[in-house]
RNA sequence: GGGCCAGUGGUCUAGGUGGUUAUGACGUCGCCCUUACAAGGCGGAGGUCGCCGGUUCAAAUCCGGCCUGGCCCA
């Protein structure tokens, strides 16, 4: 049927496919079809450069979604685009120079990191298509294009009308050394020993002693409250009550909480503001004030009294000698913790308060809680990660950064009086650091104005997608018509922030959900199990697996994985991927054999209904099977459940389609080719291949584009229609069934006796009390076995023999309980064999007890039966109620 | 510490509305080059379904506790 080379290439017939689809714009979304649109809110590829497995396996998720959408007749809109805002881009900047971030110019290092960011993209263009991701490119964007960063900044002066944002204190991770502010990524963690230092503190209302272990005693300034556990025996004496501190005599209120560890020093904890990322649980939870001891040069503020101007490590020494002279200092032990550090100076990082942008997100709590039960999870547990992360909030959102390569913040602001002009929405998008302000004074006091030089948290941008996917600000009525988006894909570990925060701003923005369902993929880790780190060196290159294995057996890797849950990289299904392409594509070629020459007759058959075609047992029973895994497969991928689709899908290919039906059907591949099996050959094969057709993209269009193209039309399999299942046939099923294991049980048998399954075997004789098959289902079996005589005789020439109980546990649960395992144990003891006959002729099972006989009717058991002949005891070959008698020659 | 998820033969995994002998793959052992496929076919061995307790005639499955691993905790 062609001139093609019937050897398998998998790598060229990638490649060939891949341009093929580009070239034929086979992914475009058409914005004027009438046909219903699914919408995909594709998380934007961060363009950091290298791709990992679990990027690649996400991605292709989102792809099967796509693929499967399409063929179910929608308008996919999948767009193509990349996130570059953040400070990945900028690390990656400042290691490529060789330059740092806060001594460079501003907007020198934002070019820099633009043209970083694009030089990435046309490379990570590139991966997706060899990973075959069907992204369209012609609904492109990238999240620092100001068509983009506009929605940001106009959201944000919404908000800021309405009352959501506002400003205020918030600490941040602070590098004494650097003199700035950091980000939690850029804070690394290193052991540390130190001196845990035992303080006296008194009690104020009985004047005893109270004593308190503390790392950080230069911080005794800034103390706030003192804290023990409830279940210390001390605390009911003590809370309450008043504590002093030592040095600065402040008043502290005592109070019983549950964190204190009353294993850990005395059991009895200052808390003070602030000293570590844990104090900020203490700060809202008891609204304790910020109070800065340590400023932003890392040396100690005017509230530290006699400490004021010392560097931290020089504060720490003098409080500490201090304290020794005043006899307030019990010990000191060594102590191993883990600190916070710079990660570019190693230097310990403090907490020093800020003014931040905040955006209201405690007052939408029950809003957005209402708004997750309107959108469907998969699957639905995430659901419940969400509400207990909703429901644990206790501060606003933080949506302002002191960085460079992000969104900056519309405002101008006023520098005596603190006065904010936010930009016009017309302006934007603006950057208030180089724009000037709309009026030259502050209106307030006529103190001079500055562009704020704050930028958005990266979430703020990130979670607009759905807005700009839906032309919001742009095209209200395509905004209108395509909002809330149909699918969010991400995964699990940015549930906090991504879907979460994509719902706050849709919601105060719109008051809709964004989208009507919610997919959530699981983590892949290195083959071990453990999570992928490039410093472990067990991070997996998809691309270097592609050069060997191909595209498709990644694909079935990420298939397998099941939607939600964590999965570790398994080689070994990218190496079964390649056997299903291999066992498919050997399929196909004994498939087409059928096909060749006749593709006049199958243009005849293909559109006719079953009913019409003299279709045999076997054939019905294939066609059952494969509607069966037509509409497991469907109702899988509804639920982008994919492992169960890529599952039931080769279990048909392999077992139903393989095994049994082409090697019973060879012979009629060789000769008759007669319409019954052109007919069950074409619908299941072409159905299959489209099934499999998302997950395993480029063998399935090769296919197609072989066997298929001539008669179906479509230009790629890819936009061909989903299959539905074609016919079920309950009974024909049986009937096959037990041909199908006469089949299997006698090449068992020749197996077994060493004789090759495709050699010629004498008469084959069956055996039974009802066998009713008809003369074409004897000629199928007589083919298939390669016997020369099908021979069927009546039950009357054997003796009955019951070889097994089956107990219906069932029925016999309910009817007899607690007696149910005195009838199982005796049915396994096998006692019953010696009654064989009283069973066959009475129908019921007697079970004998210490307290008399249980009488169990016979419906509430199966009999399994077996025959002698003569008597031989041939009861090895007989398979349900048939026996099988086989002449060798 | 809190929330969620997982824990099944040597390895990975299916099942999970309770019901005989627990699915499949990889590996392993034996047989077979059968004209689509040895990158294959047929068969075998291998399991106290993480541990403890409870409910039930009956638990891998339901309930409680514990252990181990993963993700998230602004």
């Amino acid at each position: 049927m062609s001139e093609k080379s019937n050897e398998l290439d998998i790598h060229e017939i990638e490649r060939k496919w891949q341009d093929y689809w580009e070239k034929e714009e086979i992914y475009r979304y058409d914005p004027d079809s009438k046909k219903p649109v699914f919408s995909i809110d594709n998380p934007p590829r961060y363009a950091s450069g290298k791709l990992h497995a679990g990027h690649a396996v996400h991605y292709t998720h989102i792809d099967f979604v796509a693929r499967y959408k399409r063929m179910r007749g929608y308008n996919v809109f999948f767009p193509l685009c990349f996130d570059v805002n953040g400070m990945p881009i900028e690390v990656n900047v400042e290691k490529k120079y060789g330059i740092r971030m806060r001594e460079y110019d501003r907007h020198k290092f934002i070019k820099l990191c633009e043209e970083f960011a694009q030089s990435n993209i046309g490379e990570m263009i590139r991966q997706f298509k060899v990973l075959g991701e069907s992204m369209d490119p012609s609904i492109y964007y990238q999240t620092d294009d100001p068509n983009y960063r506009r929605l940001t900044q106009i959201s944000f002066i919404r908000l800021y009308k309405k009352g959501e944002i506002y400003k205020g204190d918030y600490p941040v991770n602070w590098c004494p050394r650097c003199g700035t502010a950091l980000y939690d990524a850029e804070v690394e963690y290193k052991k540390n020993i130190t001196n845990l230092n035992y303080v006296i503190f008194r009690v104020k209302e009985t004047g005893e002693d109270l004593i308190i272990a503390t790392t950080r005693p230069e911080l005794l300034a800034t103390c706030q409250l003192v804290a023990i556990n409830p279940r210390d025996e001390r605390a009911e004496h003590l809370v309450g009550k008043t504590a002093i501190s030592p040095i600065y005599e402040r008043e502290l209120k005592i109070v019983a909480d549950e964190r204190v560890d009353p294993e850990f020093g005395t059991g009895v904890v200052m808390i003070c503001t602030i000293g570590d990322k844990d104090d900020l649980q203490w700060i809202f939870k008891y609204g304790l004030k910020f109070e800065k001891g340590i400023d932003e040069e890392g040396r100690m503020t005017d509230i530290t009294g006699p400490y004021a101007g010392l560097t931290i490590k020089e504060a720490r020494e003098r409080i500490i000698k201090d304290l020794k002279e005043r006899g307030l200092l019990v010990k000191q032990e060594e102590i191993e913790q883990n600190i916070g550090v710079c990660w570019r100076c190693g230097t310990p990082i403090e907490f020093i308060h800020k003014k931040q942008w905040f955006l209201k997100t405690l007052d939408h709590k029950e809003k957005i809680l209402e708004m997750a039960d309107e959108i469907k999870w998969y699957p639905e547990f995430m659901k419940i990660r969400l509400r207990e992360w909703v429901e644990s909030l206790s501060w606003d959102w933080v949506i302002s950064r002191q960085r460079y390569f992000a969104t900056p913040i519309p405002v101008w602001e006023c520098e005596r009086c603190g006065y904010i002009i936010p930009a016009e929405e017309e302006q934007c998008y603006v950057d208030p650091t180089i724009t000037p302000p709309p009026v030259e004074k502050c209106p307030k006091c006529g103190g001079p104005l500055k562009g704020s030089e704050d930028v958005f948290d990266t979430w703020m941008d990130s979670s607009i997608t759905p807005l700009y996917n839906t032309f919001w600000m742009r095209d209200e009525e395509k905004h209108q018509r395509l909002f809330p988006m149909s699918l969010r894909p991400q995964s699990h570990d940015i549930i906090r922030t991504w879907a979460f925060y994509t719902m706050l701003r849709s919601y105060l923005l719109t008051g809709k959900k964004p989208w009507n369902e919610i997919m959530m993929g699981g983590f892949i880790l290195a083959p071990d199990g453990s999570p992928m780190h490039t410093s472990k060196g067990n991070v997996v290159d998809p691309l270097e697996i592609i050069k060997d294995y191909g595209t498709d057996p990644i694909r079935y890797f990420a298939a397998m994985c099941t939607l939600g849950k964590d999965s570790p990289f398994r080689m070994k299904d990218v190496k079964r991927g390649r056997q299903v392409i291999i066992k498919l594509w050997n399929i196909m070629k004994l498939v087409s054999r059928a096909f060749e020459g006749e593709y006049e007759k199958i243009m005849d058959i293909k559109w006719r209904a079953s009913t019409d075609i003299p279709l045999h047992t076997i054939d019905k029973w294939l066609l059952t099977e494969y509607s069966r895994m037509v509409e497991i497969a469907t109702k899988s991928a509804d639920n982008y459940e994919f492992d169960k689709v890529v599952r039931s899908a080769t279990d048909f290919l392999w077992h139903s389609l393989a095994d049994n039906y082409l090697e019973a059907v060879k012979y009629r591949i060789y000769t008759e080719k007669d319409p019954g099996l052109l007919y069950t050959l074409y619908h299941s094969s072409l159905g299959l291949i489209k099934v499999l057709a998302p997950f395993m993209p480029h063998i399935t269009e090769e296919l197609y584009q072989r066997y298929f193209i001539k008669l179906e039309g479509i230009k790629s399999i890819h936009i061909s229609s989903w299959p539905e299942p074609l016919l079920k046939e309950k009974e024909a099923w049986k009937r096959g069934e037990r041909l199908f294991e006469i089949i299997s049980a006698v090449r068992r048998w020749k197996n077994s006796e060493r004789i090759a399954l495709g050699s010629e075997i004498g008469r084959v004789t069956l055996i039974g009390p009802s066998l009713d098959f008809t003369e074409e289902e004897l000629y199928d079996l007589k083919e298939a076995v390669k016997a020369k005589e099908i021979k069927v005789m009546m039950e009357a020439e054997v003796k009955e023999r019951v070889d097994g109980i089956k107990l219906k546990f069932d029925l016999l649960g309910p009817k007899f309980r607690e007696k149910t395992s005195i009838i199982t144990k005796f049915v396994k003891s096998g006692e019953w064999k010696e009654k064989s006959d009283e069973i066959l002729r009475e129908g019921v099972l007697r079970v004998p007890t210490e307290s008399g006989e249980i009488v169990v009717p016979g419906e509430f058991f199966d009999v399994v039966k077996g025959w002698t002949l003569e008597g031989r005891d041939v009861g090895r070959i007989s398979i349900g109620e048939v026996l099988i008698i086989i002449d060798k020659t």
